[in-house]
DNA sequence: CGCAGGGCTTGATCTGGCTCAATTCATGCG
DNA sequence: CGCATGAATTGAGCCAGATCAAGCCCTGCG
Protein backbone atom coordinates (compact mmCIF):
# COMPACT_ATOMS: atom_id res chain seq x y z
CA UNK A 1 0.00 0.00 0.00
CA UNK A 2 2.72 2.22 1.31
CA UNK A 3 5.42 1.44 -1.65
CA UNK A 4 5.14 4.81 -3.34
CA UNK A 5 6.65 6.60 -0.58
CA UNK A 6 9.24 3.85 0.55
CA UNK A 7 11.82 5.62 2.30
CA UNK A 8 15.53 4.93 1.50
CA UNK A 9 17.34 2.83 4.05
CA UNK A 10 21.46 3.27 3.89
CA UNK A 11 22.28 1.65 7.34
CA UNK A 12 20.09 -0.46 9.63
CA UNK A 13 18.38 1.93 12.20
CA UNK A 14 17.48 0.12 15.58
CA UNK A 15 13.97 -0.49 15.99
CA UNK A 16 14.19 1.31 19.20
CA UNK A 17 15.82 5.11 20.44
CA UNK A 18 18.72 4.28 23.06
CA UNK A 19 19.51 6.81 24.95
CA UNK A 20 23.55 6.47 23.87
CA UNK A 21 21.39 7.62 20.33
CA UNK A 22 18.25 9.66 21.87
CA UNK A 23 18.43 13.52 20.62
CA UNK A 24 16.96 14.47 24.15
CA UNK A 25 19.96 13.12 25.80
CA UNK A 26 21.62 16.65 26.27
CA UNK A 27 18.20 17.59 28.51
CA UNK A 28 17.57 14.16 30.39
CA UNK A 29 19.03 11.38 32.76
CA UNK A 30 22.44 11.07 30.59
CA UNK A 31 23.64 14.51 30.76
CA UNK A 32 27.20 14.40 31.91
CA UNK A 33 27.55 10.22 30.80
CA UNK A 34 30.95 8.60 29.51
CA UNK A 35 30.06 6.97 26.19
CA UNK A 36 30.80 3.71 27.89
CA UNK A 37 28.52 4.25 30.77
CA UNK A 38 25.79 5.81 28.12
CA UNK A 39 25.61 2.09 26.66
CA UNK A 40 24.90 0.36 30.29
CA UNK A 41 21.75 3.32 30.84
CA UNK A 42 20.33 2.25 27.68
CA UNK A 43 20.22 -1.31 28.73
CA UNK A 44 18.37 -0.02 31.78
CA UNK A 45 16.05 2.09 30.29
CA UNK A 46 15.09 -0.60 27.72
CA UNK A 47 11.10 -0.23 27.15
CA UNK A 48 8.81 2.49 26.56
CA UNK A 49 4.92 3.34 26.72
CA UNK A 50 2.19 5.05 25.10
CA UNK A 51 0.25 6.62 26.17
CA UNK A 52 -2.39 8.46 24.80
CA UNK A 53 -4.48 11.88 25.24
CA UNK A 54 -6.05 11.77 28.41
CA UNK A 55 -4.77 8.66 29.25
CA UNK A 56 -3.25 8.59 33.24
CA UNK A 57 0.67 7.21 33.02
CA UNK A 58 0.43 6.81 36.95
CA UNK A 59 -2.09 7.81 39.63
CA UNK A 60 -1.45 8.69 43.08
CA UNK A 61 -1.78 5.81 45.39
CA UNK A 62 -0.27 3.20 42.75
CA UNK A 63 2.72 1.76 44.03
CA UNK A 64 6.02 3.46 42.49
CA UNK A 65 8.60 1.34 40.85
CA UNK A 66 9.41 3.30 37.87
CA UNK A 67 10.45 6.89 36.69
CA UNK A 68 9.52 7.80 32.84
CA UNK A 69 11.33 10.57 30.93
CA UNK A 70 9.13 12.14 28.67
CA UNK A 71 10.09 10.98 24.70
CA UNK A 72 7.35 13.00 22.85
CA UNK A 73 4.28 14.72 23.86
CA UNK A 74 2.92 16.30 26.66
CA UNK A 75 2.35 15.60 30.42
CA UNK A 76 0.37 17.35 33.70
CA UNK A 77 0.53 16.25 37.16
CA UNK A 78 -1.72 17.21 39.91
CA UNK A 79 -2.47 16.38 43.46
CA UNK A 80 -5.96 16.84 45.10
CA UNK A 81 -6.68 17.19 48.52
CA UNK A 82 -8.94 15.01 50.67
CA UNK A 83 -12.52 16.99 49.54
CA UNK A 84 -11.71 16.81 45.73
CA UNK A 85 -9.69 20.12 45.41
CA UNK A 86 -7.30 19.55 42.58
CA UNK A 87 -4.33 21.46 42.12
CA UNK A 88 -1.97 21.15 38.80
CA UNK A 89 1.62 21.38 40.27
CA UNK A 90 3.69 21.32 36.80
CA UNK A 91 3.90 19.93 32.96
CA UNK A 92 5.82 18.20 31.27
CA UNK A 93 7.46 18.05 28.00
CA UNK A 94 10.25 15.92 26.55
CA UNK A 95 13.34 15.03 28.00
CA UNK A 96 11.43 15.73 31.99
CA UNK A 97 10.90 12.80 34.60
CA UNK A 98 8.12 11.77 36.00
CA UNK A 99 7.83 9.93 39.39
CA UNK A 100 9.88 12.07 41.51
CA UNK A 101 7.70 12.56 44.24
CA UNK A 102 6.73 8.65 44.28
CA UNK A 103 10.54 7.49 46.33
CA UNK A 104 9.24 9.09 49.28
CA UNK A 105 7.02 6.52 50.21
CA UNK A 106 6.97 4.01 47.30
CA UNK A 107 3.41 5.29 46.50
CA UNK A 108 3.16 8.52 43.37
CA UNK A 109 1.53 10.62 45.38
CA UNK A 110 -0.09 12.29 42.14
CA UNK A 111 -1.51 12.25 39.02
CA UNK A 112 0.50 12.17 35.55
CA UNK A 113 -1.95 12.49 32.86
CA UNK A 114 -1.07 12.87 29.06
CA UNK A 115 -2.44 16.33 27.10
CA UNK A 116 -1.35 15.02 24.14
CA UNK A 117 -0.73 10.90 22.51
CA UNK A 118 2.74 10.69 24.66
CA UNK A 119 5.58 8.49 24.45
CA UNK A 120 7.51 7.97 27.39
CA UNK A 121 10.95 5.85 28.41
CA UNK A 122 10.56 3.51 31.43
CA UNK A 123 13.57 3.64 33.88
CA UNK A 124 13.11 0.85 36.63
CA UNK A 125 14.40 2.97 39.96
CA UNK A 126 15.96 0.33 41.54
CA UNK A 127 17.84 -0.24 38.46
CA UNK A 128 18.55 3.29 38.20
CA UNK A 129 19.94 3.34 42.28
CA UNK A 130 22.14 0.36 41.54
CA UNK A 131 23.85 1.83 38.24
CA UNK A 132 24.15 5.17 40.41
CA UNK A 133 26.18 3.39 42.75
CA UNK A 134 28.62 2.40 40.23
CA UNK A 135 28.56 5.55 37.93
CA UNK A 136 29.31 8.99 40.01
CA UNK A 137 27.91 10.83 36.89
CA UNK A 138 25.09 9.45 36.74
CA UNK A 139 24.47 9.40 40.65
CA UNK A 140 25.14 13.49 40.57
CA UNK A 141 22.81 13.94 37.38
CA UNK A 142 20.13 12.08 39.22
CA UNK A 143 20.67 14.44 42.27
CA UNK A 144 20.66 17.70 40.09
CA UNK A 145 17.66 16.80 38.53
CA UNK A 146 15.68 16.25 41.77
CA UNK A 147 17.00 19.02 43.31
CA UNK A 148 16.40 21.09 40.04
CA UNK A 149 12.68 20.03 40.96
CA UNK A 150 12.78 21.35 44.16
CA UNK A 151 14.18 24.82 43.14
CA UNK A 152 11.19 24.71 40.18
CA UNK A 153 8.76 24.24 42.62
CA UNK A 154 9.85 27.09 45.19
CA UNK A 155 9.68 29.11 42.65
CA UNK A 156 6.11 28.03 41.80
CA UNK A 157 5.41 29.09 45.52
CA UNK A 158 7.09 32.48 45.02
CA UNK A 159 4.56 33.03 42.11
CA UNK A 160 1.89 31.83 44.15
CA UNK A 161 2.83 33.31 47.10
CA UNK A 162 3.31 36.96 45.37
CA UNK A 163 2.34 37.48 42.27
CA UNK A 164 -0.58 39.39 40.64
CA UNK A 165 -2.59 37.61 38.15
CA UNK A 166 -0.91 39.22 35.32
CA UNK A 167 2.68 38.67 36.64
CA UNK A 168 1.99 34.75 37.08
CA UNK A 169 0.32 34.80 33.09
CA UNK A 170 3.22 36.07 32.23
CA UNK A 171 5.82 34.20 33.97
CA UNK A 172 4.09 30.88 33.29
CA UNK A 173 4.15 31.76 29.23
CA UNK A 174 7.79 32.81 29.65
CA UNK A 175 8.77 29.47 31.37
CA UNK A 176 7.05 27.79 28.70
CA UNK A 177 8.46 29.59 25.37
CA UNK A 178 11.96 29.07 27.21
CA UNK A 179 11.59 25.58 27.66
CA UNK A 180 10.29 24.98 24.20
CA UNK A 181 13.27 27.10 22.79
CA UNK A 182 15.62 24.75 24.52
CA UNK A 183 14.14 21.93 22.72
CA UNK A 184 14.47 23.22 19.01
CA UNK A 185 11.28 25.04 19.16
CA UNK A 186 10.34 28.70 18.16
CA UNK A 187 10.44 30.70 21.42
CA UNK A 188 7.69 33.20 19.43
CA UNK A 189 5.34 31.07 18.43
CA UNK A 190 3.24 27.94 20.10
CA UNK A 191 0.61 25.70 20.64
CA UNK A 192 -0.94 25.36 24.34
CA UNK A 193 -1.36 21.56 24.91
CA UNK A 194 -3.75 22.73 28.08
CA UNK A 195 -7.38 24.32 28.93
CA UNK A 196 -7.62 27.23 30.06
CA UNK A 197 -8.89 25.21 33.80
CA UNK A 198 -5.85 24.08 34.02
CA UNK A 199 -3.05 26.75 33.54
CA UNK A 200 -5.46 28.30 36.10
CA UNK A 201 -5.12 25.65 38.24
CA UNK A 202 -1.84 25.92 38.24
CA UNK A 203 -0.93 29.71 38.94
CA UNK A 204 -3.85 29.61 40.95
CA UNK A 205 -5.97 31.58 39.15
CA UNK A 206 -9.95 30.39 38.07
CA UNK A 207 -10.40 29.94 34.11
CA UNK A 208 -12.17 33.26 33.59
CA UNK A 209 -9.43 35.35 35.18
CA UNK A 210 -6.41 33.23 32.73
CA UNK A 211 -8.88 34.28 29.73
CA UNK A 212 -9.42 37.84 30.53
CA UNK A 213 -5.21 37.96 31.34
CA UNK A 214 -4.85 36.15 27.76
CA UNK A 215 -7.28 38.73 26.72
CA UNK A 216 -5.65 41.85 27.91
CA UNK A 217 -2.15 40.75 26.47
CA UNK A 218 -3.61 40.88 23.69
CA UNK A 219 -4.96 44.52 23.59
CA UNK A 220 -1.48 45.04 24.93
CA UNK A 221 0.11 43.89 22.20
CA UNK A 222 2.39 41.31 24.21
CA UNK A 223 0.75 38.36 22.92
CA UNK A 224 -1.35 37.56 19.71
CA UNK A 225 -4.29 34.76 21.16
CA UNK A 226 -6.08 32.65 19.49
CA UNK A 227 -7.58 30.47 21.42
CA UNK A 228 -4.58 27.97 22.11
CA UNK A 229 -2.54 29.15 19.31
CA UNK A 230 -0.40 31.96 21.21
CA UNK A 231 1.89 34.23 19.44
CA UNK A 232 4.51 36.02 21.39
CA UNK A 233 4.99 39.86 19.73
CA UNK A 234 6.79 41.51 22.50
CA UNK A 235 8.73 39.25 24.84
CA UNK A 236 10.30 42.03 26.97
CA UNK A 237 7.15 42.96 27.90
CA UNK A 238 6.18 39.92 29.75
CA UNK A 239 9.50 39.81 31.35
CA UNK A 240 8.93 43.16 32.71
CA UNK A 241 6.05 42.22 34.01
CA UNK A 242 7.58 39.30 35.51
CA UNK A 243 10.33 41.10 37.10
CA UNK A 244 7.47 43.75 38.66
CA UNK A 245 9.05 46.81 35.94
CA UNK A 246 5.66 48.43 34.16
CA UNK A 247 3.48 48.07 37.65
CA UNK B 1 30.65 26.68 91.14
CA UNK B 2 28.00 24.11 89.93
CA UNK B 3 29.52 21.07 92.20
CA UNK B 4 26.66 20.92 94.32
CA UNK B 5 24.32 19.64 91.44
CA UNK B 6 27.40 17.80 89.34
CA UNK B 7 26.13 15.11 87.28
CA UNK B 8 27.24 11.44 87.47
CA UNK B 9 29.62 10.43 85.14
CA UNK B 10 28.93 6.49 84.86
CA UNK B 11 30.97 6.20 81.45
CA UNK B 12 32.98 7.90 78.79
CA UNK B 13 30.56 10.16 76.82
CA UNK B 14 32.04 11.56 73.53
CA UNK B 15 32.17 15.20 73.76
CA UNK B 16 30.55 15.70 70.15
CA UNK B 17 27.07 14.05 69.46
CA UNK B 18 27.78 11.79 66.96
CA UNK B 19 25.14 10.44 64.46
CA UNK B 20 25.13 6.56 65.44
CA UNK B 21 24.08 8.34 68.90
CA UNK B 22 22.02 11.08 68.03
CA UNK B 23 18.25 11.21 69.17
CA UNK B 24 17.37 12.55 65.93
CA UNK B 25 18.57 9.65 63.75
CA UNK B 26 15.39 8.02 63.56
CA UNK B 27 13.70 11.08 61.29
CA UNK B 28 16.93 12.24 59.57
CA UNK B 29 19.25 11.11 57.13
CA UNK B 30 20.59 7.83 59.08
CA UNK B 31 17.06 6.41 58.45
CA UNK B 32 17.82 2.47 58.23
CA UNK B 33 21.40 2.50 58.44
CA UNK B 34 23.12 -0.66 59.65
CA UNK B 35 25.11 -0.33 63.13
CA UNK B 36 28.55 -0.42 61.16
CA UNK B 37 27.55 1.87 57.95
CA UNK B 38 26.31 4.57 60.74
CA UNK B 39 29.62 4.68 62.24
CA UNK B 40 31.09 5.39 58.62
CA UNK B 41 28.48 7.94 59.12
CA UNK B 42 29.75 9.50 62.12
CA UNK B 43 33.31 10.26 60.38
CA UNK B 44 31.44 12.04 57.31
CA UNK B 45 29.02 14.28 59.22
CA UNK B 46 31.90 15.70 61.95
CA UNK B 47 32.14 19.14 62.39
CA UNK B 48 28.92 21.14 63.47
CA UNK B 49 27.71 24.94 63.32
CA UNK B 50 26.15 27.60 65.72
CA UNK B 51 24.07 29.63 64.00
CA UNK B 52 22.69 32.71 66.21
CA UNK B 53 18.95 33.76 65.99
CA UNK B 54 18.69 36.42 62.96
CA UNK B 55 22.24 35.16 60.99
CA UNK B 56 21.85 33.37 58.27
CA UNK B 57 23.54 29.63 57.24
CA UNK B 58 23.55 30.10 53.83
CA UNK B 59 22.51 32.84 51.26
CA UNK B 60 20.85 32.78 47.20
CA UNK B 61 24.17 32.92 45.43
CA UNK B 62 26.48 31.36 48.02
CA UNK B 63 28.61 28.28 46.48
CA UNK B 64 27.11 25.18 47.39
CA UNK B 65 29.02 22.58 49.56
CA UNK B 66 27.33 20.96 52.10
CA UNK B 67 23.65 19.91 53.36
CA UNK B 68 22.78 20.64 56.37
CA UNK B 69 21.19 19.07 59.20
CA UNK B 70 19.20 20.96 61.97
CA UNK B 71 20.43 19.39 65.00
CA UNK B 72 18.68 21.61 67.67
CA UNK B 73 17.10 25.13 66.60
CA UNK B 74 14.78 26.32 63.81
CA UNK B 75 14.89 27.77 60.92
CA UNK B 76 13.05 29.50 57.39
CA UNK B 77 14.22 29.65 53.86
CA UNK B 78 13.56 31.89 51.71
CA UNK B 79 13.55 32.51 48.04
CA UNK B 80 13.58 36.28 46.10
CA UNK B 81 12.73 37.41 42.78
CA UNK B 82 14.54 39.88 41.14
CA UNK B 83 12.58 42.22 42.02
CA UNK B 84 13.00 41.80 45.38
CA UNK B 85 9.68 40.05 46.29
CA UNK B 86 10.62 37.44 48.98
CA UNK B 87 8.45 34.32 49.95
CA UNK B 88 9.59 32.14 52.73
CA UNK B 89 9.14 28.42 51.28
CA UNK B 90 9.71 26.51 54.53
CA UNK B 91 10.63 26.44 58.31
CA UNK B 92 12.81 23.27 59.61
CA UNK B 93 13.64 21.84 62.46
CA UNK B 94 15.39 19.28 64.75
CA UNK B 95 16.08 16.48 62.06
CA UNK B 96 15.35 18.69 58.49
CA UNK B 97 17.88 18.78 55.93
CA UNK B 98 18.90 22.40 54.46
CA UNK B 99 20.69 22.95 51.43
CA UNK B 100 18.89 20.39 48.62
CA UNK B 101 18.43 23.65 46.45
CA UNK B 102 22.27 24.27 46.02
CA UNK B 103 22.97 20.51 44.40
CA UNK B 104 21.11 21.54 40.53
CA UNK B 105 23.27 24.41 40.00
CA UNK B 106 26.52 24.05 42.85
CA UNK B 107 24.79 27.63 43.86
CA UNK B 108 22.17 27.60 46.98
CA UNK B 109 19.05 29.51 45.52
CA UNK B 110 17.74 30.34 48.71
CA UNK B 111 18.14 31.77 52.50
CA UNK B 112 18.68 29.68 55.20
CA UNK B 113 18.13 31.99 58.59
CA UNK B 114 17.61 30.85 61.80
CA UNK B 115 14.53 31.58 64.32
CA UNK B 116 16.26 30.93 67.28
CA UNK B 117 19.96 29.90 68.14
CA UNK B 118 20.53 26.51 66.42
CA UNK B 119 23.26 23.75 65.67
CA UNK B 120 23.53 22.47 62.47
CA UNK B 121 25.38 19.27 61.59
CA UNK B 122 27.68 19.78 58.47
CA UNK B 123 27.47 17.02 55.73
CA UNK B 124 29.89 17.46 53.17
CA UNK B 125 27.95 16.81 50.22
CA UNK B 126 30.65 14.89 47.64
CA UNK B 127 31.74 12.81 50.61
CA UNK B 128 27.22 11.89 50.93
CA UNK B 129 27.55 10.76 47.58
CA UNK B 130 30.86 8.78 47.83
CA UNK B 131 28.97 6.99 51.33
CA UNK B 132 25.49 6.38 48.97
CA UNK B 133 27.97 4.64 46.27
CA UNK B 134 28.75 1.98 49.02
CA UNK B 135 25.47 1.99 51.06
CA UNK B 136 22.48 1.69 48.62
CA UNK B 137 20.06 1.58 52.41
CA UNK B 138 22.14 5.47 52.86
CA UNK B 139 21.84 6.41 48.77
CA UNK B 140 17.82 5.18 49.22
CA UNK B 141 17.10 7.31 52.40
CA UNK B 142 19.04 10.32 50.80
CA UNK B 143 16.63 9.91 47.83
CA UNK B 144 13.62 9.32 49.82
CA UNK B 145 14.32 12.62 51.41
CA UNK B 146 14.61 14.64 48.28
CA UNK B 147 11.82 12.82 46.72
CA UNK B 148 9.66 14.14 50.33
CA UNK B 149 10.60 17.54 49.98
CA UNK B 150 8.98 17.47 46.66
CA UNK B 151 5.72 15.99 47.96
CA UNK B 152 5.94 18.88 50.58
CA UNK B 153 6.11 21.17 47.86
CA UNK B 154 3.42 20.32 45.86
CA UNK B 155 1.26 20.38 49.09
CA UNK B 156 2.23 23.62 49.87
CA UNK B 157 1.40 24.64 46.23
CA UNK B 158 -2.22 23.07 46.89
CA UNK B 159 -2.43 25.36 49.57
CA UNK B 160 -1.28 28.24 48.12
CA UNK B 161 -3.11 27.50 44.64
CA UNK B 162 -6.79 26.60 46.48
CA UNK B 163 -7.46 27.22 49.89
CA UNK B 164 -8.77 30.25 51.72
CA UNK B 165 -7.04 32.10 54.38
CA UNK B 166 -8.74 29.75 57.44
CA UNK B 167 -7.80 26.59 55.69
CA UNK B 168 -4.27 27.46 54.74
CA UNK B 169 -3.67 28.72 58.41
CA UNK B 170 -5.64 25.67 59.62
CA UNK B 171 -3.02 23.63 57.47
CA UNK B 172 -0.32 25.22 58.87
CA UNK B 173 -0.99 24.94 62.32
CA UNK B 174 -2.05 21.32 62.15
CA UNK B 175 1.34 20.10 59.85
CA UNK B 176 2.98 22.30 62.90
CA UNK B 177 2.02 20.26 65.76
CA UNK B 178 2.41 16.81 63.89
CA UNK B 179 6.19 17.61 63.36
CA UNK B 180 6.54 19.00 66.81
CA UNK B 181 5.18 15.93 67.75
CA UNK B 182 6.77 13.45 66.03
CA UNK B 183 9.50 15.22 67.69
CA UNK B 184 8.79 14.33 71.49
CA UNK B 185 6.95 17.51 71.68
CA UNK B 186 2.97 18.41 72.90
CA UNK B 187 1.02 18.45 70.39
CA UNK B 188 -1.46 21.17 72.07
CA UNK B 189 0.69 23.47 73.49
CA UNK B 190 3.48 25.56 71.59
CA UNK B 191 5.67 28.35 70.58
CA UNK B 192 5.39 29.93 67.37
CA UNK B 193 9.50 30.76 66.53
CA UNK B 194 7.98 32.64 63.60
CA UNK B 195 6.63 36.57 63.11
CA UNK B 196 2.99 36.85 61.99
CA UNK B 197 4.80 38.22 58.70
CA UNK B 198 6.56 35.20 57.86
CA UNK B 199 3.90 32.99 58.68
CA UNK B 200 1.82 35.26 56.12
CA UNK B 201 4.64 34.83 53.48
CA UNK B 202 4.99 31.19 53.51
CA UNK B 203 0.98 31.33 53.29
CA UNK B 204 0.70 33.93 50.75
CA UNK B 205 -1.32 36.25 53.25
CA UNK B 206 -0.40 39.84 54.66
CA UNK B 207 0.64 39.51 58.06
CA UNK B 208 -3.06 41.29 58.88
CA UNK B 209 -5.21 38.79 57.34
CA UNK B 210 -2.72 35.81 59.55
CA UNK B 211 -3.28 37.91 63.15
CA UNK B 212 -7.29 38.31 62.14
CA UNK B 213 -7.29 34.79 61.36
CA UNK B 214 -5.37 33.90 64.70
CA UNK B 215 -7.75 35.96 66.21
CA UNK B 216 -11.29 34.08 64.59
CA UNK B 217 -10.18 30.91 65.61
CA UNK B 218 -9.43 31.97 69.28
CA UNK B 219 -13.48 33.53 69.19
CA UNK B 220 -14.16 29.88 67.83
CA UNK B 221 -12.60 28.19 70.82
CA UNK B 222 -9.90 26.26 68.19
CA UNK B 223 -6.93 27.71 69.14
CA UNK B 224 -6.13 29.80 72.52
CA UNK B 225 -3.74 32.25 71.07
CA UNK B 226 -1.41 34.82 73.06
CA UNK B 227 1.07 36.30 71.02
CA UNK B 228 3.53 33.51 70.00
CA UNK B 229 2.11 30.80 72.47
CA UNK B 230 -0.49 28.56 71.15
CA UNK B 231 -2.61 26.20 72.29
CA UNK B 232 -4.93 23.96 70.28
CA UNK B 233 -8.03 23.63 72.17
CA UNK B 234 -10.07 21.88 69.05
CA UNK B 235 -7.76 19.77 66.55
CA UNK B 236 -10.73 18.11 64.96
CA UNK B 237 -12.44 21.49 64.11
CA UNK B 238 -8.84 22.48 63.21
CA UNK B 239 -8.54 18.84 60.79
CA UNK B 240 -12.12 19.57 59.09
CA UNK B 241 -11.26 23.18 58.21
CA UNK B 242 -7.97 21.53 55.89
CA UNK B 243 -10.50 18.77 54.89
CA UNK B 244 -13.00 21.19 53.67
CA UNK B 245 -15.54 20.14 56.47
CA UNK B 246 -17.54 23.28 58.49
CA UNK B 247 -17.32 25.14 55.30
C1' DC C 1 -24.47 18.37 6.93
C1' DG C 2 -26.39 19.77 11.34
C1' DC C 3 -26.13 19.41 15.94
C1' DA C 4 -24.18 18.46 20.63
C1' DG C 5 -20.88 19.52 23.88
C1' DG C 6 -16.68 21.06 25.65
C1' DG C 7 -13.77 24.99 25.68
C1' DC C 8 -13.35 29.92 25.53
C1' DT C 9 -14.74 34.76 25.94
C1' DT C 10 -16.99 38.56 27.96
C1' DG C 11 -20.14 41.13 31.04
C1' DA C 12 -22.08 42.22 35.71
C1' DT C 13 -21.78 41.78 40.41
C1' DC C 14 -19.88 40.32 44.77
C1' DT C 15 -16.47 39.47 48.36
C1' DG C 16 -12.23 37.74 50.78
C1' DG C 17 -8.27 39.46 51.63
C1' DC C 18 -5.42 43.69 50.96
C1' DT C 19 -4.23 48.42 52.24
C1' DC C 20 -3.84 52.08 55.23
C1' DA C 21 -3.96 53.58 59.84
C1' DA C 22 -4.19 53.74 64.83
C1' DT C 23 -3.25 51.35 69.29
C1' DT C 24 -1.53 48.08 72.24
C1' DC C 25 1.76 44.75 73.70
C1' DA C 26 6.33 42.67 74.69
C1' DT C 27 11.19 42.95 74.94
C1' DG C 28 15.63 44.45 75.36
C1' DC C 29 18.81 48.12 76.28
C1' DG C 30 21.04 52.39 78.03
C1' DC D 1 13.52 51.71 85.52
C1' DG D 2 11.71 53.96 81.53
C1' DC D 3 11.94 54.32 76.91
C1' DA D 4 12.62 52.78 72.14
C1' DT D 5 11.44 49.52 68.88
C1' DG D 6 9.60 45.81 66.57
C1' DA D 7 5.54 42.72 66.73
C1' DA D 8 0.70 42.06 67.03
C1' DT D 9 -4.06 43.46 67.05
C1' DT D 10 -8.01 45.77 65.34
C1' DG D 11 -10.86 48.92 62.48
C1' DA D 12 -12.46 51.05 57.98
C1' DG D 13 -12.58 51.14 53.24
C1' DC D 14 -11.26 49.29 48.79
C1' DC D 15 -10.10 46.37 44.90
C1' DA D 16 -8.31 42.20 42.30
C1' DG D 17 -10.02 38.31 41.27
C1' DA D 18 -14.00 35.13 42.18
C1' DT D 19 -18.62 34.02 41.01
C1' DC D 20 -22.59 33.84 38.23
C1' DA D 21 -24.40 34.10 33.73
C1' DA D 22 -24.87 34.39 28.75
C1' DG D 23 -23.24 33.59 24.31
C1' DC D 24 -19.67 32.15 20.91
C1' DC D 25 -16.34 29.08 18.72
C1' DC D 26 -14.48 24.85 17.41
C1' DT D 27 -14.50 19.83 16.86
C1' DG D 28 -16.21 15.51 16.27
C1' DC D 29 -19.91 12.47 15.47
C1' DG D 30 -24.44 10.56 14.03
Amino acid sequence: MNTATETPKLRLEPFKVACSSCNLRELCLPVGLKRENLERLDDLVASRRNVARGDSLFRAGEVFQSLFAVRTGFFKTCVSSEDGRDQVTGFQMAGELLGLDGISTDHHTCDAVALEDSQVCIIPFDQLEGLSREFSELQHQFHKIMSREIVRDHGVMLLLGSMRAEERLAAFMLNLTQRLQARGFSASSLILRMTREEIGSYLGLKLETVSRTFSKFQDDGILDVKQRHIRVLDPAKLQGLVSGIAC
